[in-house]
RNA sequence: GGGCGAAUAGCUCAGUGGGAGAGCACCUGCCUUACAAGCAGGGGGUCCGGUGUUCAAAUCACCGUUCGCCCA
């Protein structure tokens, strides 16, 4: 065959007809056979909010060299797509482009909104697509779902009334967190803690049925508007005998209580606290304690309730000023200091989040969690790496309810009816009647559910749940789940719950969790700062395969890495080099049809062929642990190191060469091994991968590389004596070029060498002649015994028991020579004192493993050897001064 | 307050109970008919500090320092 491959891989030529050629052989699909072993992924869903980024880049790359992988063992794979309504950070989304025209949702309506949503849905959707399509994944995309499509919802409807029947569903008046911009309440996990200087303000109480006045301490001047109530510690003597008189709440001019509770710290402040039940988690706690009245001073908008007197309709940031200049006026602020405390943000908004009390639906959280930290602590699903079932643990074990309605239109639907005559009713259809009244006048809970409800259900509602289907038989539970850390609280901890409570079983067996993707300077890639990298982009300019090998070796297990365009460039560069051997390897196939390997192979073939063996061994491995940076590197090494450098260029002396026979096993090997290295590399970089396999002159009845097999190498190809031999060779090949380069002599100009080895050398080295000459530009090679007298005016190496001369005369400086060996002869006399000292340590001999000692054993001859030729050498260059 | 992680070459980071590694950067010499996105050679490190366990610690344990993250 005759092949013109340009010398510059151009990965534009190649990927997307190579994504095409997949796809339109329906490689993806996952056909169910019976009999073969399962491999399932279901892909995090990303949010059809906007585009993808890096994170989903490296995501869905360790998910596709995986099921790669997986498939090409042979398992029956299934790598389930899909994406995610994201109701909150759609909707805002949306909003916001509403606002650029000055309208809001409710000017619009409800129907209208949603539709408008779908819309941007659908071309936020196609956008991750063809993003996705880029990025090489092999997802079954026949099986692609959408968190708010028919199957999904009716799964999400299914969950939410069999909860609500087992009373693991309720709806109450509780503090939630509550975001005035978003307009809805969020979970506990939504809240972001933010570390803020801000002031303790000092405020007099002055009491009522009884002389004095008590000071409080508080961040939130303005609640105190809202106060109920004054609280000690029972056992603070100071305090002590004030307990059920009263106070006069200032500005709002109320009578309220002094109540004793534990929760109060003694030492905080004045050791008196104010209680405002309405808008603090823990004074909700000791309002419900004591039976106290939750006055509402923020509302919803954030603005000072309309009860609120003066400040009514005030913002609450503006309200705090106020109260605080007021209370100044009144002599009632004690003083002003500064301090430091942690503010919730919304996740979504950056708001500062209000908590108030507030009509919602939850999740009954214990009795679901108890199964779901079993199931882990049993190992039955393992996170890996392990240090993340603790964080998993530490969740689950100080869970809380989940509150899960949100006062936003886009999303499911609670399905709660509620009667004009008061009943409600729960139903997994919709009601027409009140079955209490029989009237019709029955009107939907408008709040839907948390998007992160629907999404815990995702690795069994894509699958078909409710329904039996035979996805669901076959493809569940799934094998692995790859995601980042940052979200095992809000969705992994959820799934495993989910699939507890409705599958009786583990939604996955592993968590392969994986870190963040940040810039080069290692700040959180973010649209505020601009620093984010649109993997398109770097696709566009140096090709998926290239993106995809520098996220998987920049990445260890659940670290965080940086991007950064020295390391995209060092991955384009090693697809080019794959791409120039593969040339040098087609170029040189002409008229070539694979037989298999030769029987006959030469040292470098079977050493080469050791090396692959290792290569496929490593790699393997290291993908089974989920080390998938450090495998990729295993191949990079092998392909450049090994095959590129050393095997390429030795097997160009039989190519070029007259010998028929051995030019034909020249290629029969060159072929088989870059044949299985195209395999082996497949999963990394699919697309370069498949390109140069489709060039390859193969034998058998593979259509594609995506769906051959995973290299097994034929027969037992492990020789150690090659390893050894050829470790050999090399390094008295690098002795000569050392000590070329050593003196400044260049490269390619020849330049005899003598190798002076004992007789089991011998043979080995006038092997491998012709090979150390064109290594390393020697004119000749000249073998001599031990007993033979050595060069006067020569440079010296010493490779094992081999002596390397460098006869060059004239040009060689004598006392420099001296001195190099000098600095040589001193470092070996240092590596020699350690050894020592280990040998004559008796607790060593004793103690250590044999094969450990029989290696310190070995490295001492060698080193001693070294030092005595050394030694010898310098005394005769020495007499030649 | 609780938990977790990081600290190794100039930079970014792997690694591991038994001779300190990679990529990039740097220096030297090369257009050697696959590749200058390349080839050959080189310099450069108290593996954060301390204590302990061990025949052996950069690696394990404990203490500390600095930085980062998560949770309350």
């Amino acid at each position: 065959m005759t092949v013109n491959l340009p010398p510059v891989y151009e990965p534009k030529e190649v990927e997307d007809k190579i994504y095409q050629f997949w796809l339109e052989n329906n490689y993806f699909y996952a056909a169910r056979e019976e009999g073969k072993k399962t491999f399932t992924i279901v892909i995090p869903p990303p949010n059809v909010t906007g585009s993808l980024h890096m994170g989903h880049a490296l995501d869905n790359t360790i998910q596709d060299v995986l099921i790669r992988w997986k498939r090409m063992q042979g398992y029956d794979t299934l790598w389930l797509p899909g994406t995610d309504h994201a109701g909150i950070a759609t909707q805002n989304k949306v909003e916001e482009h509403l606002a650029s025209e000055g309208l809001s949702r409710y000017d619009v309506g409800r129907e209208k909104f949603l539709q408008m949503v779908w819309e941007w849905k659908e071309e936020y959707h196609g956008r991750i697509l063809k993003q996705l399509y880029k990025l090489g994944v092999s997802c079954d995309w026949s099986r692609e779902r959408f968190t708010l499509d028919e199957g999904c919802s009716k799964a999400v409807r299914e969950v939410f009334v069999s909860l609500y029947e087992q009373g693991l569903i309720y709806r109450g008046d509780y503090m939630i967190n509550w975001c005035p911009r978003c307009h809805t309440a969020i979970s506990d996990i939504e809240v972001e803690h933010e570390e803020k200087s801000s002031t303790l303000t000092h405020i007099r109480y002055p009491g009522v049925d009884w002389a004095g006045s008590i000071v409080v301490a508080t961040t939130r001047p303005e609640t105190m508007l809202g106060d109920t109530a004054v609280a000690v510690h029972p056992e603070d003597d100071r305090y002590r005998h004030l307990v059920g008189k009263k106070v006069m709440l200032p500005l709002m001019n109320r009578e309220i209580p002094i109540i004793a509770d534990e929760y109060v710290d003694p030492s905080f402040g004045s050791g008196a606290v104010k209680i405002t039940p309405a808008h603090d988690p823990n004074d909700f706690e000791i309002g419900l304690r004591h039976d106290l009245e939750a006055i509402k001073a923020i509302g919803d908008d954030g603005n000072m309730t309309p009860e609120m007197g003066e400040y009514a309709g005030m913002d609450r940031h503006e309200a705090r000023e106020r109260v605080v200049k007021d209370l100044q006026k009144l002599g009632l602020v004690e003083k002003i200091e500064d301090y430091s405390h942690s503010v919730g943000h919304c996740q979504r908004c950056n708001t500062e989040i209000e908590p108030l009390v507030s009509l919602q639906w939850f999740v009954k959280m214990k009795p679901l969690a108890e199964p779901a930290i079993k199931v882990v602590k049993e190992g039955k699903t393992r996170f890996i790496p392990e240090r993340f079932t603790r964080t998993y643990l530490n969740w689950m074990e100080n869970i809380r309810d989940w509150c899960i309605s949100r006062q936003i239109w886009w999303g499911h639907r609670i399905p709660a009816w509620y009667c004009s005559c008061g009943e409600m009713i729960v139903s997994r259809t919709d009601p027409e009647r009140c079955p209490a009244c029989g009237g019709g006048d029955l009107e939907q809970d408008p709040d839907v559910l948390d998007t992160w409800f629907s999404s815990a259900l995702w690795p069994f509602s894509t699958l078909g749940w409710p329904d039996k289907t035979p996805d669901l038989e076959h493809y569940f539970p799934t094998n692995v789940l790859v995601t980042g850390y940052d979200i095992i609280s809000f969705w992994v901890a959820r799934m495993i719950f989910m699939s507890m409570a409705f599958m009786k079983d583990i939604p996955f067996e592993e968590v392969c969790v994986h870190g963040l993707v940040r810039d080069a300077l290692g700040r959180k890639m973010s649209k505020s700062l601009g620093n984010g990298v649109d993997p398109l982009e770097v696709i566009d300019k140096f090709g998926a395969d290239t993106l995809r090998f520098t996220l998987i070796t920049g990445q260890a297990p659940g670290n965080d890495q940086r991007f950064r365009y020295e390391n995209v460039e060092a991955s384009r560069n090693f697809a080019n080099k794959i791409w120039n051997a593969s040339r040098f390897v087609l170029m040189n196939l002409e008229d070539f049809r694979p037989q298999g390997l030769p029987a006959d192979l030469n040292r470098h073939q079977r050493w080469i062929l050791d090396r692959y063996v290792d290569t496929v061994e490593q790699t393997n491995m290291l993908l089974e642990k989920y080390e998938l940076g450090e495998a990729a590197k295993t191949v990079y090494e092998f392909i450049w190191g090994d095959f590129c450098d050393w095997f390429i260029e030795l097997s160009k002396v039989p190519l070029y060469g007259k010998d028929g026979p051995e030019k034909e096993k020249s290629k029969a090997v060159l072929y088989y091994v870059l044949e299985g290295t195209m395999r082996l590399l497949h999963p990394f970089m699919p697309f370069i991968s498949e390109e140069i396999w489709q060039h390859l002159p193969r034998k058998g009845k593979d259509k594609a590389l995506i769906t051959s097999s995973w290299p097994k190498p034929e027969g037992n190809l492990s020789d150690k004596q090659a390893r050894m031999e050829m470790n050999l060779v090399m390094q008295v090949i690098r002795a000569i070029r050392n000590l070329r380069s050593e003196i400044g002599f260049p490269v390619g100009k020849k330049a005899a060498v003598i190798l002076r080895a004992p007789a089991k050398y011998l043979r080995l080295l006038y092997q491998e002649e012709v090979f150390i000459k064109k290594l390393a530009w020697a004119e000749g090679v000249t073998f001599i015994d031990t007993i033979a007298k050595k060069p006067p005016q020569a440079l010296t190496a010493i490779v094992d028991e081999i002596e390397v001369y460098l006869p060059l005369g004239g040009i060689i400086d004598l006392e420099q020579e001296i001195s190099r060996l000098e600095k040589e002869l001193q470092g070996v006399e240092k590596d020699l004192k350690k050894v020592v000292a280990k040998l004559s340590n008796d607790n060593f001999l004793k103690k250590a493993p044999g094969n450990i000692i029989e290696k310190e054993k070995n490295k001492h001859d060698e080193l001693d050897s070294k030092r005595k030729k050394l030694t010898t050498r310098m005394t005769e260059l020495k007499k030649l001064l």
